[in-house]
RNA sequence: GGGCUCUUAGCUCAGCUGGAUAGAGCACCUCCCUUCUAAGGAGGCGGUCGAAGGUUCGAAUCCUUCAGGGCUCACCA
């Protein structure tokens, strides 16, 4: 990476330089910088310095300064073989050698385009998933999950320390819903009795209570009771409500109840979590941190930056700030969401001293709340409030609309991870080219292409962009998708095991490059600022459509180069190395999405 | 109503700090499996980049206004 970055910006930087030394020297003019973009495929060359911006501070036509520069160029710098000028586009053609030593010091390079962590920068905490324990994890959480996990990984390989961590909302009054009708209605069961994932479990019962509820609602109605006053009475609410005091008095059989049933729900969740391939360094838990908000609170109203209402309640006046009053406490005394976070910030930060800065994986509904969380942190006087960042996505929504898990209408996590893998199972065996795999090795790789090809489809689009997700169509396999991407991958696995060694030396003098390895070496040459770009970005996006671009790049040359068939067995060798070259970089950029990549498919 | 956000081909999406004739995939049509895996490749069809103004040598990209969709403005989380 370092040399690659080294090789990159030596070439733009002596461009830069002698462009402006052109000018200098014909024109007496100091130009203060150079655009320089890729040179568009039907033009020959490789870079293109843009002339039009110089015209502001030289006179003349664009053509003709571009070829006085262009000659400069070829005379002083050995790398640049030839120019053209088209309009006002100076085209320069760089050497074979360049991309030849670039690719000569990439290639061994298996971890070309990350950067090692600088110890001299400070973490980040990259926080996704925020999960309810009153129902198992549905397609919204898959997209926070595959989002908050690729965007951590693309940050370690942009050279930060990265610490993954989840905020498990694991108390109220939703908590408790799920809980009383377990009780009611559970008769005992357990996901050992049921054989149920512990999560499923827990989530029949929520569901099983909102049932419940809105019958009762309906006889009250039919005696007569206007339907405001029937959701206020039902006897099953009040009978939750009745628990979560109950739960805030910390009473022995509610809280016992309360461990049992989230334990569950825990065990759902890892397992889960397990199959979807993400993992956590540290969880926090809302029943922890609460407390420790309240205590800021405390403080905020000392430094003047809450206000304590009459009532007893507390406010932050936002409104200089265009933007609203907010309540971070309750006329009660009691937390709430606000003051939840502010602790949960302040205690991560205390645990993690090496923390600098952190990333909030969380649906676009919570815009508002995030611009007003950093904010409200930033008075307080914190000085990594101002290294936060939402990162923000669009809803995960059905043809149907939106999924509500109330009323269990959502694409379960789970269930969607195995049609994938059972898809992924019916193509392959039409295809039939898995003959000598045993049972279990089948089954793995079906797993692997089945939840490529559903990371690959949650990721490839912009984060904030929202997803119709229509499980009647699910997702393909063919074009731009994950599978069509592992199977590149699989196709250059075969071409390596039909090569000799890989690991020898090249004869670099004695090549020339095919157009196609040309086109290949430019895209690989931009990975490392790929990665750079999308930690910027939080962007898992931009890596996936690197990936495809390559892979595109890729099967061309496949198609009109002959690999094993070269003509010399220098020219085999360079061939099967770049193959190899972009198998590992694809197997790269895959490890960032999250995605594994197979062998053989 | 205020704030935020989205709108690019029939569908799903790219388009980096403004740059050359706006790109892919799916679908539809034509070709290419005796040759390294055809889940592939080559080509065709398909666009007033939501609309209108403005800035600029140059706008899908920046600014303003408008239209349509989404989210949000709770002593819910």
């Amino acid at each position: 990476m370092q040399a690659y970055n080294a090789i990159k910006m030596n070439l733009q930087n002596t461009l830069s330089k002698y462009v402006k030394e052109a000018v200098k020297s014909d024109f007496n003019i100091e130009l203060e910088s150079v655009e320089f973009q890729a040179t568009r495929k039907e033009f020959t060359g490789d870079i293109t310095v843009v002339i039009f911006p110089m015209l502001r501070f030289i006179k003349g036509n664009p053509v003709k300064i571009g070829e006085i520069i262009g000659n400069f160029l070829v005379d002083k710098v050995s790398d640049v073989k030839s120019f053209n000028v088209v309009k006002g586009f100076l085209n320069i053609e760089i050497s074979d050698s360049y991309y030849i030593n670039f690719f000569n010091g990439i290639k061994s390079n298996r971890t070309f385009g990350f950067e090692a962590p600088k110890l001299s920068e400070k973490a980040i905490m990259v926080e996704y998933s925020s999960p309810n324990t009153n129902k198992p994890l549905h397609l919204g959480h898959v997209r926070n999950n595959l989002l908050g996990y690729s965007v951590a990984e693309i940050l370690k390989a942009s050279g930060k320390k990265v610490y993954k961590t989840q905020i498990i909302n694991d108390r109220g009054i939703h908590i408790c819903k799920s809980m009383l009708a377990w009780k009611l209605y559970g008769k005992g069961e357990t996901p050992q009795s049921t054989g149920l994932k512990g999560d499923k479990l827990v989530g029949n019962y929520y569901v099983k209570f909102d049932k419940e509820y809105k019958k009762q609602i309906q006889d009250l109605v039919s005696k007569g009771l206007s339907e405001e006053e029937a959701k206020k009475n039902a006897p099953i609410l009040i009978a939750a409500q009745n628990m979560l005091l109950k739960w805030e008095a910390g009473e022995e059989e509610t809280v016992g109840l309360w461990k049992k049933m989230n334990g569950w729900v825990y065990q759902g969740f890892d397992e889960t979590y397990k199959n979807l391939g993400v993992d956590f360094d540290t969880l926090y838990y809302e029943s922890n941190t609460y407390l420790l908000g309240k205590e800021f609170v405390s403080e905020g109203l000392k430094s003047g930056v809450f206000i304590k209402e009459e009532d007893g309640s507390v406010w932050c006046d936002l409104t200089d700030d265009g933007l609203d009053k907010k309540i971070v406490q309750r006329a009660d005394g009691t937390a709430v969401y606000m003051t939840q976070d502010i602790g949960t910030a302040i205690q991560r930060i205390k645990d993690f001293p090496d923390v600098g800065g952190m990333v909030y994986t969380v649906g676009n509904e919570q815009d508002y709340h995030f611009q007003v969380l950093f904010l409200i942190l930033k008075k307080l006087g914190f000085e990594w409030a101002k290294n936060l960042y939402h990162l923000s996505y669009g809803m995960v929504d059905l043809p149907s609309g939106k999924m509500k898990s109330r009323e269990g209408t959502v694409v379960d996590a789970d269930d969607l991870i195995d049609d994938m893998a059972e898809t992924a199972e019916e193509i392959s065996e039409e295809l039939g080219k898995l003959d000598g795999y045993s049972k279990e090795e089948k089954k793995e790789l079906y797993r692997i292409i089945g939840l490529g090809a559903l990371k690959y489809y949650v990721l490839k689009v912009d984060p904030k962009k929202r997803i119709l997700f229509d499980p009647k169509e699910s997702i393909d396999f063919q074009g731009n998708t994950g599978p069509f991407i592992q199977y590149t991958y699989a196709r250059i696995q075969s071409i390596l095991r039909k090569s000799e060694s890989i690991t020898d030396e090249l004869n670099a003098d004695d090549l020339s490059l095919h157009s196609k390895e040309k086109e290949l070496l430019k895209q690989l040459e931009l990975f490392p600022e790929v990665i750079q770009s999308a930690a910027e970005n939080h962007s898992p996006a931009l890596i996936a459509n690197y990936t495809y671009d390559l892979v595109k790049e890729f099967n061309s040359f496949y198609q009109n180069v002959s690999i094993l068939g070269a003509d010399n067995a220098n020219e085999k060798l360079f061939r099967v190395q770049i193959s190899n070259t972009v198998a590992n970089t694809i197997k790269n950029g895959f490890a960032l999405l999250g995605i594994q990549v197979p062998d053989r498919m």
